[in-house]
DNA sequence: GACGGTTACCCAAACGTTTGCGCCAAACGT
DNA sequence: ACGTTTGGCGCAAACGTTTGGGTAACCGTC
């Protein structure tokens, strides 16, 4: 079974056929309309196109890069795509990859420096015309290096010295937060920070802070802590909060998957999340309006992020500016930190009622195993 | 800033500050060893290696790909990457590309048949080798099209026809859910299956019946709906089931995600998870954990299915047979099925204890954003 | 009717590899 | 001393494009 396969049609066939010279078809076919015009009468043309289209002519990417010096291709760099974050980010930068003619490596590096070298090398060694890095660290200056290396790449997810990004306003988001717990009338709140390599939670962090510093109520050392970006990390920290001293009545975790951790850590103490602790957490990943108590979160725009930072990429190739987008993230407020919304929540006979109406169009969990 | 980017070097250049061939050269760095041992003596040899790692040679891709007619490149379809068990299927996909020496494309398709042929055209424009389907459908004949156009590929996560194939043994795993079930006595059960065109959901729900079955209790028309893979949809399915007459003991949703909607539905009926309904997933997803109430599921081996997907390719692709491949699934029993785990759970004053004992090693939700 | 300007093409040289074939010397066998 | 092998390498033709530079024929113009 399974027709032999057939030689590819290139452009020699259509020109033979046509008793014209391949580089007349080049033209036809490939050239801008600008310069095209004077490629070959309009009757010619015509011909070709036709036999093409008839021949199911198909463009061999591998001569045409060869002989450009022009791959379309470009490598991206995430921690892992299992992460919902980072997975909806890449399909924004993969959608508006192939909207621009462009194909698009991913691969993880589990944010190990080693593994981010030894792919960005298998990567360059694929003649992409471009990076895009979802995996910034603050920490290695391997981002100045491929730089200077010459290598055209944006950052995504995260920002990390000058180097051309797009990313979520994050100290806004962190504000937001902030503002919104000072609304609520909190004074005496804790933050559950990320890794100090990455800008995110850093930045997340710094907004939350100086909010709140602003407001005259500086959150003491003790207050804040740092873990990873994951459900054990935010246990952690959320443990490691309420080890010291009195307990505060709000707590901000800059990411969903570290809030659930904290959740955890404090029903293990036997508080009711949204009653006995007002919760925040960051992204809005799609999970956040599932849970049993709704999560608070600061919404970010994971797939816009993606598209834009292909955007940008696609210009600096053109030779434009090595921009900074800051993207603008979206308070969304649920029962885990608005009593009134707890309380709804909990006049039900039933209560559980998941879906919270601030967060239309989106429909949380798909899967298609 | 930024060095001019140093045109890379090539066989050329290393043969000429040598004095040899270029042939002779692309025959000491890439021949096998077999018969690159009279392509030159061994001193030239070593002369050509060392001036190749020193120089920092890079084998242009392109050119290769253009003379052998070979891409090393894979295409990768899934319905959406920002499903974690697809993003984890193409995690094993991708991490075994890369040990092959191959490069992967990987790209949405929504399970929108238009989609996947349009994904398909573009990923076979650029020449890939073969390709892996993680979305086929069993309702369109797209996929023996492919076949019939001698398009080299293979299935994994969803089989259909006798194309070769790594997906889980489905219809064990779903056998697997309702011994579990008829163990604990529940002779009263109902089903939320998947999309009928899913092999995965279909198998699973059919493993199910037909243990059900075996038992002397075969499960009514009424108890069994069909939902789309998704926190809604699992929620619909869980609505309907209710609706028909008395409630059974138990139910079987095909999917985490599905059962996470289900959870949603049963709260709002007043019944909880684990003592007024037992409830078994499937996938054991990171979050199944992490519930409130921790969701007794069946694990299918996620990662692996990528990689030995990926594995059959590279064998089909050196003329190896179109096999098909079985994984096996794992039942993880936690509270929202097991009477004693969850009276343990509720015994805690504080209930929510998110961890198992049953499933080490596994770090859920990770995130890095 | 010589001349500049189009128009509509063709030519050929790349881009960097791979690979079948051939050639020359040295080594070998007798 | 003379064929025959074989080790060690060079030659050149691809693979399918793109692109700067032709060059005829044709047009209109004075």
């Amino acid at each position: 079974m399974g027709a032999k396969k057939a030689r590819p049609v290139t452009l020699q066939m259509i020109a033979d056929q046509l008793g014209l010279h391949v580089s007349t078809v080049s033209r036809v076919l490939h050239a801008k309309p600008d310069e095209g015009l004077r490629a070959a009468s309009s009757p010619t043309a015509v011909r070709v196109r036709a036999l093409a289209g008839e021949l199911g002519y198909q463009r061999n990417p591998h001569a045409m890069s060869l002989r450009t010096q022009r791959s379309n291709l470009v490598g991206v760099l995430v921690p892992r795509l299992s992460d919902v974050v980072l997975a909806t980010i890449y399909e924004g930068v993969e959608e508006a990859a192939a909207e621009n003619g462009l194909s698009t490596f991913v691969t993880n590096t589990r944010d190990v420096p080693e593994a981010q070298r030894a792919r960005t090398e298998m990567v360059l060694a694929r003649r992409v015309d471009g990076m895009i890095f979802g995996d910034g660290r603050s920490d290695t200056g391997f981002l100045d290096e491929v730089a200077a290396r010459g290598v055209p790449f944006v950052l995504v997810n995260r920002q990390v010295g000058e180097h051309p990004a797009v990313v979520c306003d994050d100290y806004l988001g962190g504000r937001m937060a902030a503002e919104h717990l000072l609304r609520l009338g909190h004074e005496d709140v804790a933050v559950v920070a990320g890794e100090p390599y990455a800008s995110t939670g850093v930045n997340r962090a710094n907004g939350f802070a100086d909010r709140f510093r602003e407001a005259g109520l500086p959150i003491p050392g003790h207050r804040i802590t740092h873990a990873r970006f994951d459900a054990p990390g935010g246990r952690e920290g959320a443990e490691k909060v309420l080890a010291a001293g009195p307990r505060p009545s709000a707590m901000f975790v800059v990411n969903d998957f570290g809030a659930i951790g904290a959740i955890g850590a404090l029903r293990d103490h036997g508080l009711r999340v949204g009653a006995d602790m007002a919760l925040v957490g960051f992204n809005d990943t799609p999970l956040a309006a599932e849970l049993p108590v709704p999560l608070t979160t600061v919404r970010s725009p994971m797939h816009e992020m993606g598209r834009r930072g292909l955007e940008l990429l696609v210009r600096v190739l053109a030779g434009g500016p090595p921009d900074k987008e800051l993207l603008r993230p979206e308070l969304v407020v649920r029962a885990s930190s608005d009593p009134g919304r707890y309380a709804a929540l909990m006049r039900k006979t039933a209560p559980g009622r998941t879906g919270d109406g601030l967060s239309p169009g989106q429909d949380p969990y798909t899967s298609s195993s």
